[in-house]
DNA sequence: GGGAATAATAAGGTCAACCATAACATTATC
DNA sequence: GATAATGTTATGGTTGACCTTATTATTCCC
């Protein structure tokens, strides 16, 4: 279990796969885009990752977790989300920048700072974009909600997570008030792949009626929603 | 003066000049002494950071920051101090240890995360250590004291700043009482570079006449102290 | 002035994490 | 079953930051 020092490129290769992977294996392909390096790289990475055993890779399959891979995965990302946490909450910087600044800080952090960190904020169980965060021991209630994309045209939906990870993505989805705790209702679906048209309340303002929104489907999988009872 | 991104190394080769030089060229020896690589391995950086503009060498002179290099040497000083009164005042880790936990953290931190942490903690001017933090614009008031090492005996001063590094050297001078604010009589200075005997009163209780307490010349080094009027 | 200590330079080596290009293997799709 | 897409392996290259060993240069001090 002694977790001595992993690199950065590690953790950041163990880390994409937990938030890619949906608890199968992920094509090495996927994997390198996401990290932005060329296939020969991560297919090399992920030997390494491999021979270290926090890995698993079957040839042509693709790469999943092993049980000591996935523990520091959830590591890694509990340091950054109690991260994300402390800039949003108590240093007030940008929902959209906090992600990416977190991901700096995340690999810097002791075991003892995670720990003294998450007690000082009372032990948060999300991040600022909805995303639970892991307990000390790995463990952590995963979200029950759906993509935006999937929902059906007149549902009326609250989002409980944004998933996107660049800053840029944030802040768009930001500026059309997509953040969690907002209600929304699918209004129109244009086909073949084109975007879905929502009316879109910010958090704590239902009666609102908002204002309408399009969205790209490829955006609309990073926002995870529940269907209100209501 | 854009800051671009620069390395962990020359990060830590920065601070460590500003530390260890008094307003004068570092020998090339004692700067890979303190970063614990060899004298070729620092000449070869010096010479990496020369190229960059950082520093100014002068061969068998010794090595000198630069403007360039001393703000950015300030920069990094300020990122480390702001993160130890962090990890020390919010989130109460141990005194000897935050120095090293927040040398990790510095290296990862933007500087609009620097700028939000000085307001969130009030703008500190020292740090638990009793160091001075330099403010946004490389500005600070140095301190004025002088090295325990050099006080006379029969004088009592008090304790402003611990200089040192290491997190054991830290513990052993904090079981000893010698943090800032403490009040330190010498009542003995031992012959050829013997230690010194110390009377040390913790602070706020210098009616307590506290321990004896033998220090090593090279420690006392480390703590700044101010003579007492009273 | 000579020798010791220190500093500088040269040459060659390692390691992690990338890159490109090319050849070959497998899987998926028409 | 052929072809395209994707994945794998091989080879060779780069960069930063270290290392060792050896040689040469300078400075310091008796």
């Amino acid at each position: 279990m002694s977790v001595q020092h992993l690199s950065e490129s590690t953790e950041m290769y163990l880390k994409a796969l937990i938030e890619i992977s949906d608890h199968e294996a992920v094509a090495i392909g996927r994997l390198a885009e996401r990290l932005s390096v060329t296939p020969v790289s991560a297919n090399e990475m992920v030997r390494r990752l491999d021979e270290q055993g926090l890995v698993s890779h079957t040839p042509y399959k693709g790469v999943a977790l092993t049980q000591k891979g996935h523990q520091v995965a959830c590591d890694v990302t509990r340091r950054q989300r109690l991260w994300e946490c402390f800039l949003y909450d108590q240093l007030e910087m940008e929902w959209a920048q906090v992600y990416e600044l977190a991901c700096d800080l995340e690999h810097a952090t002791a075991p003892e700072v995670t720990d003294a960190l998450s007690a000082f904020l009372g032990e948060p169980k999300t991040c600022p974009h909805g995303n639970p965060i892991y307990a000390a021991d790995g463990t952590c209630t995963p979200l029950d909600g759906v993509p935006l994309s999937t929902v059906a045209v007149g549902d009326t939906v609250q989002v409980m997570a944004v998933n996107a990870t660049s800053t840029d993505v944030l802040k768009y989805l930001q500026e059309r008030g997509l953040m969690p705790g907002c209600e929304v209702t699918v209004i129109e679906a244009a086909p073949m792949q084109g975007p879905i048209t929502l009316r879109v309340d910010p958090a704590g303002e239902s009666e609102a009626g908002g204002k309408e929104v399009a969205l790209g489907l490829l955006l609309a999988e990073f926002v995870l929603v529940k269907s209100i009872h209501s």
